[in-house]
DNA sequence: TTGTAAGCGTTATCAT
DNA sequence: ATGATAACGCTTACAA
C-alpha cells in the first residue's frame, strides 16, 4: 500500500536500519560486502526509493535547486531553463520551478516560499524588480537565505550583490549598430519596454551610445510591451504615424521584432526592403522567419548552465565575501531582414 | 545563521510548538485568538517558513507535482508546461521537471527516482515508450506509485492504463488533410518521425486514412527526427530526390516543417508557391513565419491544465478505477504555406 | 484551549 | 562492522 521504508529494506535484509542506511548510500566503507549485496538486493526487491524530505530533514540539506522565471513558454526562459535543468540533473539535483509573471510582488512572494523548501541553490531570471521598495526586501530575503548556507544566482544585471550571469546586452546593442551602421543604415526607430525592465533598458542605451559615438541621428523611440504583441503594437503605431524618417527598427528582443515584422506585413510594408529590422537574442525562430531576423546572439542555455556551475562552484556566495560573476558575450547576426543599403 | 524553527517561533510568542503549529495553519480553531496573533506576529518577525520537508514527512504527503518532459527548450513542451506549473501555482503546489530527452531508458529512470521526492502527482509528457520491455516497467513503477496514493495523468496518447490527456492527432491529421484536398492539392510528401513515436504516426496515420478515403494517391513518405532538423533533411533530401510529383510536404509537427521551409527556401525552391507545406501543433511561430504555416492548432497550454484539473480532481486515479479523460480537439489553420491550387 | 509526547523516514553518534 | 538511539522540524493524538 505506502511505499516501503528503510525499515521494511533493513527487516528483509536481517540487518538494522542503520546498517541499511549505511549500506546505501556513501559511508558503505563500514560495512561487510556481504551486507551491502544483501541490503542492495532487498531494497530492489522490494522496489525501495529513499523518502527524499525524510532524507533532508535528517541531513539538514535537500538535493533541490529552486529556479525562477518570468514565463516557462517564453522562448529565453525555457532556452535558459534547459540548461539549468541539464546541469541540475546531471548533478543530481532536482529543479523546482516558478513563474513570477512579470510582477515583482508575485517575484517576492515566490522568493519568500521558497525558503521552505529550503532548495540549495535559488537561480532567479528575468528579475523585473527595479526601484521600488520590493528591491531591497527582495534583496534582504535572499541576503538571509544565502547567511543560511543556501546559493544564489542571478541571471540578469549585475546589480544585485548576488553572483550573478550576465549577458552583455549594452555591448551586443553597441555592436548592433556598428553593424548596421556599417551596412548604410543610419536613422532607427527603437522598440523598447519601460525603463524598469533592466534588460530592455540596457539594451536600448547600448544602442544610443553607439549611434551617438558616431554621429547618427538620435532614433525615434517608441515604448511597448515586452512581449510578441508589444512588437506588434509599436510596429503598428510606427506605420500609422508614418516612417518615412526611418530607415530600420530595432526591437529590443526578438520575440518583439518577430511580432514587429508580422504587424508590418499586415500593414503591406515589406520587412527587409521597406524597412530593417534587427532584434536581440536569436531565438531560433529568429532564423526561420523570412526575412531572416538579424539579431544579437546570446547563449542562452550556457547561461543557465554557467549559473548552476557557479552555484555549485561555492562561488554562489557563502558569506558575502565573493560574488563571482559570469558575463556572457552577445554576437551580432546580420541576416537579410537588414539588407545591405545605401546611404540616401 | 540557519533558520528559525517552530520551536523559535513558539517561544517567541510564550507558548508551546503544538499551539503554535495549530495557530500557523488550518486547525487555529480551537487556539485562543489571542495566541494566533502572538504566534502569527512571532513568525512575521523571525521571517518563519516552515519547513516543508518536515511537513511531508510529518504529514506523509508533499504539496509537489512532478513534470517529466522531453524537452524544455521545445516550444510543445514548454507550453504545456506553462499551463501545468500556472495551475499548480493556483493551487499551492511546487512543481519539478525533469528531462527525458527522448530516451525511454531516462524516462523510466526518471520515473522511478521521482518516487522518491512523493510528490502528489506525477504528469509525464511526450512519453516514446513503446514496444519495449521498458514500457511494462515503466507502467508497474507508474501503478505502485498509484497505489500508494499518487495521482498519474499522462499527456499524450491513451494507451497507458492512466487518465490521460490527448490531442486528437489523427482527426486533426484527417481534418488536415480534407482541408488540403478542399483547396486543391492532392499529391503529397509526409515527413515523418521513427513510427515508435506515437504522435508522430498517429498524425501520420490520420492523414493517410483520409487521402485513402477521398481517393487521393498514397504520398510519399520520408522518415526523419522528429525535430527541426529532421524537417531540415527530410527537405533537401527530397529536393535533391526531385518532387515533380508531389504538391505539398505535410511534416508532422511544425518545427519540423519550419526546418523543411528553410531548407528548400536554400535550396532555391519558395515553400507556398514551388511546394504547399503544412505542420502540426500551431506553435507560436507558425504565424510569425513567412510564409505563415498552414498547421493544426493544439490547445498545449490548455493540455496542461487538464493534466492538473485531472490530477486534482480525483480522477487522477487512486485505486485504478476510473482512469478520467480529456480529449482535446485540434483545428485546422489554413495559412499562407498552402495557398488554394488549381488541379493540374 | 493548551501542552506533552509519540510519531514520520532518514542519518549520525556512540557504544558494543 | 553493527546496532541502539538520539536527532532533524513538524503534525497530531492524547491528556490535562
Amino acid at each position: 500500500m505506502s511505499p516501503p521504508t528503510l525499515h521494511d529494506v533493513a527487516r528483509e535484509a536481517g540487518v538494522s536500519v542503520a546498517t541499511a542506511s549505511r549500506a546505501l548510500n556513501g559511508s558503505s566503507r563500514n560495512v561487510r560486502s556481504e551486507n551491502v549485496s544483501r541490503v542492495r538486493a532487498a531494497a530492489a526487491k522490494l522496489n525501495y526509493e529513499p523518502h527524499l524530505s525524510a532524507q533532508a530533514i535528517a541531513k539538514g540539506s535537500t538535493r533541490t535547486v529552486a529556479l525562477v522565471v518570468r514565463d516557462v513558454a517564453d522562448p529565453y526562459f525555457s532556452a535558459i531553463a534547459a540548461g539549468v535543468v541539464q546541469a541540475a540533473e546531471a548533478a543530481g539535483l532536482i529543479v523546482t520551478m516558478a513563474v513570477a509573471d512579470g510582477s515583482p510582488e508575485r517575484e517576492l512572494e515566490i522568493v519568500r516560499t521558497l525558503r521552505g523548501q529550503r532548495p540549495r541553490v535559488i537561480i532567479v531570471t528575468g528579475s523585473r524588480i527595479e526601484g521600488t521598495g520590493l528591491r531591497e526586501t527582495l534583496v534582504e530575503e535572499l541576503a538571509e537565505y544565502r547567511t543560511a548556507g543556501g546559493r544564489v544566482v542571478l541571471i540578469s544585471q549585475r546589480d544585485l550583490p548576488f553572483a550573478t550571469v550576465t549577458v552583455d546586452n549594452g555591448g551586443g546593442a553597441a555592436a548592433l549598430a556598428r553593424a548596421l551602421l556599417g551596412v548604410g543604415y543610419r536613422r532607427f526607430a527603437v522598440f523598447h519596454a519601460a525603463p524598469e525592465i533592466r534588460t530592455s533598458r540596457e539594451r536600448h542605451e547600448g544602442f544610443l551610445a553607439e549611434l551617438a559615438a558616431a554621429g547618427a541621428p538620435e532614433p525615434l523611440a517608441v515604448e511597448t510591451g515586452f512581449t510578441r504583441t508589444g512588437g506588434y503594437e509599436a510596429a503598428r503605431r510606427l506605420v500609422e504615424r508614418g516612417f518615412e524618417d526611418v530607415e530600420a527598427v530595432f526591437a529590443v528582443n526578438d520575440v518583439m521584432a518577430i511580432g514587429a515584422m508580422t504587424a508590418l506585413r499586415d500593414a503591406g510594408v515589406l520587412p527587409g526592403r521597406d524597412l530593417g529590422v534587427a532584434g536581440f537574442d536569436d531565438i531560433d525562430s529568429a532564423m526561420d522567419v523570412r526575412p531572416a531576423l538579424t539579431s544579437v546572439a546570446v547563449p542562452l542555455r550556457e547561461a543557465g548552465l554557467s549559473a548552476m556551475r557557479l552555484a555549485l562552484s561555492g562561488d554562489g556566495s557563502g558569506d558575502g565575501s565573493g560574488e563571482a560573476d559570469v558575463r556572457l558575450p552577445a554576437e551580432v547576426v546580420l541576416r537579410e531582414s537588414t539588407p545591405p543599403r545605401r546611404p540616401g
